[in-house]
DNA sequence: GGCATTACGCTACGGGTCGTAGCGAAAGCT
DNA sequence: AGCTTTCGCTACGACCCGTAGCGTAATGCC
């Protein structure tokens, strides 16, 4: 959310209903348009709103649809399915399948694609989507950890790299292999692929010792 | 290229010139400007040629930046290093610096979004980028092969999955580092990417026969 | 209740870009 | 020469942007 609470206690308050209208708006509007035909007069009437309004509360496109597509993410868990490598098939089949769903498609690259010249953007972007998906990658870690499934790493500074590694891969693959490649993220795909990142992984704790 | 050149044989000829100019002018608005913030008209200015030169060689921005784009990619090669490794560092390497460079930033998440919801556009991005970084992944495994790094796969189904699993994760993941993750692709990631993948890899092929 | 304050819906506007049509001139080929 | 295609240029309607202005609605504070 554009969140902007601070100190304002007198006055008519914002319309909760009309923020989730224009999100939910914003998500119809990338399913039927995508993000290049998506106007903001458009979604606003979609919405039930005045265009003046949607302006009030977000700044222009990109942070609108980053918001938009930021709650597709808060379905995403962890899930115990008592292994480290069943939680990651099933995290990562997760995430395969919001980015199935074609206003995640259609809507997350583009944001992305605007952040590369635009810090706050980028910053909104980590703080609302990447943010919730590293935190599973260190949930991951320190669970298999408590199993034995892989060794303490007593170097802070050598784990956080390992770690943003490993969220580099898994997530950049999925992506790529759904949004370039235009393959599903299937059963078989992530099992594969899962197979060979904790072999690599495994094998490199076990020699790099 | 949009490479139109079937059965004209008569009337005055295309200037190539102009073509070079064009997407040249196309690479300097995207440094300058952005994905989103290119107009054709200042391209066309830039390149200095009539806007309507320009519509007569392209259908629109999104098959524009997708040739300007594919230049870059251009210069991939896979030199001969040794070894499988090696081989693999130096690709990676090089597709991290033309992803450092802004007018891929910027332009190419931008055209992958837009081919979410246009086949044809999709396509022409398979054609002229992916197949190209597709071939190196094939020509280093061969290599890898007879050198006999890699085992022979009798199976092309097989062969053709491990394949298309090894792109994605090798695209995917330089391209998260450098654009989502903000981070670069420097020779210390390279090395801890290609160690995990190649580790992971060999341990697949040892124990999945 | 009355008052200040903020949000809302609506209308209207200048500015910019889009993509195309139409024209005359240029540059090739036969 | 004559034919054909491209080029540069201008102009145009259409669309979207982002904002200003106004009257109204909904709250908190006195």
């Amino acid at each position: 959310m554009q969140s902007r609470t601070p100190a304002s206690r007198t006055g008519r308050p914002r319309s909760a209903a009309a923020d989730t209208a224009i999100l939910a708006a914003t998500r119809e509007a990338l399913v039927e348009l995508g993000w290049s035909k998506l106007t903001l007069g458009d979604v606003a009437t979609r919405a039930g709103v005045a265009k003046t309004t949607l302006y009030r509360r977000w700044a222009g496109k990109n942070e609108l649809v980053v918001d938009a597509v930021a709650e597709l993410f808060d379905e995403l868990e962890l899930p115990d399915r008592g292994s480290l490598a069943a939680d990651i098939e099933g995290v990562v089949l997760q995430f395969a399948a919001i980015l199935a769903r074609p206003e995640a498609r259609s809507g997350l690259m583009a944001v992305v694609a605007e952040a590369t010249r635009d810090d706050a953007l980028r910053e909104r972007i980590r703080a609302s989507i990447v943010d919730r998906q590293m935190r599973l990658v260190l949930e991951g870690r320190a669970r298999a950890q408590r199993r034995g499934e892989l060794p303490p790493e007593p170097d802070p500074g050598e784990a956080a790299r390992t770690v943003d590694l490993i969220f580099d891969v898994v997530a950049g693959a999925v992506v790529h292999r759904t949004l370039v490649s235009g393959k599903p993220a299937d059963e078989a795909w992530v099992r594969s692929f899962t197979r060979v990142l904790l072999l690599g992984l495994a094998s490199q704790s076990a020699e790099g010792a």
